[in-house]
DNA sequence: CTTCCTTAAGGTGCTTCCGACACTATGCAC
DNA sequence: GTGCATAGTGTCGGAAGCACCTTAAGGAAG
């Protein structure tokens, strides 16, 4: 815009993680994600995306995945492109486009994290104050979670090998905020072909067991994006 | 991935353009957009999309709309990103980070095109054979615009500021590819709000004079997508 | 002027989907 | 057994979508 003291351009791909853990208060399953904090100027000390520089010899995915893997230890399977943000002001100094992916991650993947001594977790929709534009990112990866949820069988991605109707509707309920009728929301789930009973049943429960079902990947419905799932 | 003699990374920002023009065949509209011949390797005299290497000074969407008033000749107003390209092998030899925007053309934008040289429109169905990996490019545009019309009142961004519903319809049949009920669709598009009558009516048409409507974005539905339109 | 043709615009009935809610089933705790 | 909690099924009414019919209003042809 003003003058030209631009430093090079360089890409950068950072990944906003969502994965279900209970509320503080309320102790039912809420949006959480991992954040990183800065250890280096600009915006030293907030709390940012967990993200890195693209390699040379790296597929943006692949990028996205060995980052998270060195800052958090997590190996999530569901990994999508959410955006990429690339203007001018964004990193003062720098001209910085980073490519940003999101990924939902399992409960047994959840357990693997490390939280080290930089790394600290948030619930969703209170993270504010973040460096660069993050702020914004995580609203728009937030959106498009709950977007999604409601055409695409991404909840799923949430939850283990084997998982209750209840369970599912947890997470659904978990992503946007509000309860479900669980008559209907069976209805809804079975009418759409996305999961399969195993024939085995959850016991323990102090009440009627319920069935176990597992994710019907034989049958996805029709999704425009281009995932790229390991 | 084996040996390490990539050049270095550099970004590109390329845009897949659709307007509607009449089939060749059937004279009804269809899809279509614009190729640039390339006129070095790699891929030398192949197809391409229009593209241009990201200015240290621009933002994304800028250096979309820079490129393509410089090969095209186009300034449309609508202009959504589309998805970033950016596959270590994706161009022999170098390593480029593609981000692709797409774009909807109204009429009267088109008429300003100029074809160049290198410059040709193709109907969008039918391209094939297209430098890099664009071929896949144009088809995943072509799955988002057909996708998000369903949702969406982008259908406006195919036409110029007063437009019969006829008109309307015949956007979404050339989209979708095929016909739809004139009466159901005009009780759709009237209860999403998205057009309001101006009061005046097209006339010498042979029949009865069908009203003419304006897109109202005062009362836009709520979209996910961050939309970059100037 | 009358008839015919074409598309505009509105009406009607059927089916499907969705949400609210009632009801039955089946485990555990006591 | 009794009570309790959740699993799972049934039912009903409203909303939305779709196929198809009817009427409106212009021009063209005679």
């Amino acid at each position: 815009m003003s003058d030209t003291t631009q430093q090079r351009l360089s890409l950068a791909v950072s990944t906003v993680v969502f994965a279900l853990r209970p509320h503080l208060r309320t102790g039912r399953p809420t949006v959480w994600l991992p954040l990183v904090r800065r250890i280096r100027e600009p915006y030293e000390g907030l709390w940012a995306l967990p993200g890195g520089p693209l390699e040379d010899d790296q597929d943006l995915a692949a990028s996205a995945r060995a980052t998270l893997a060195r800052t958090t230890g997590l190996a999530p399977r569901y990994l999508e492109q959410l955006y990429a943000f690339g203007d001018v002001d964004r990193s003062p100094g720098d001209r910085v486009v980073s490519i940003v992916y999101w990924t939902l991650v399992r409960p047994d993947e959840d357990a693997q994290a490390i939280d080290g001594e930089n790394v600290e977790w948030f619930p969703a929709d209170e993270v504010r104050g973040l460096a660069f534009d993050h702020d914004v990112i995580v609203r728009y990866a937030l959106d498009r979670l709950r977007a999604k949820i409601t055409y695409s069988p991404i909840a799923h991605a949430f939850l283990t090998d084997e998982f209750t109707l209840a369970q599912l509707r947890e997470v659904y309920e978990a992503v946007l905020g509000r309860r479900l009728d669980p008559a209907n929301f069976r209805r809804q789930i079975l009418a759409q072909g996305t999961v399969e009973p195993t024939g085995r049943h959850l016991t323990g429960t102090s009440h009627r067991p319920p069935a176990l079902y597992r994710s019907n990947l034989a049958r996805p419905r029709a999704t425009l994006t281009i995932e790229e799932t390991a």
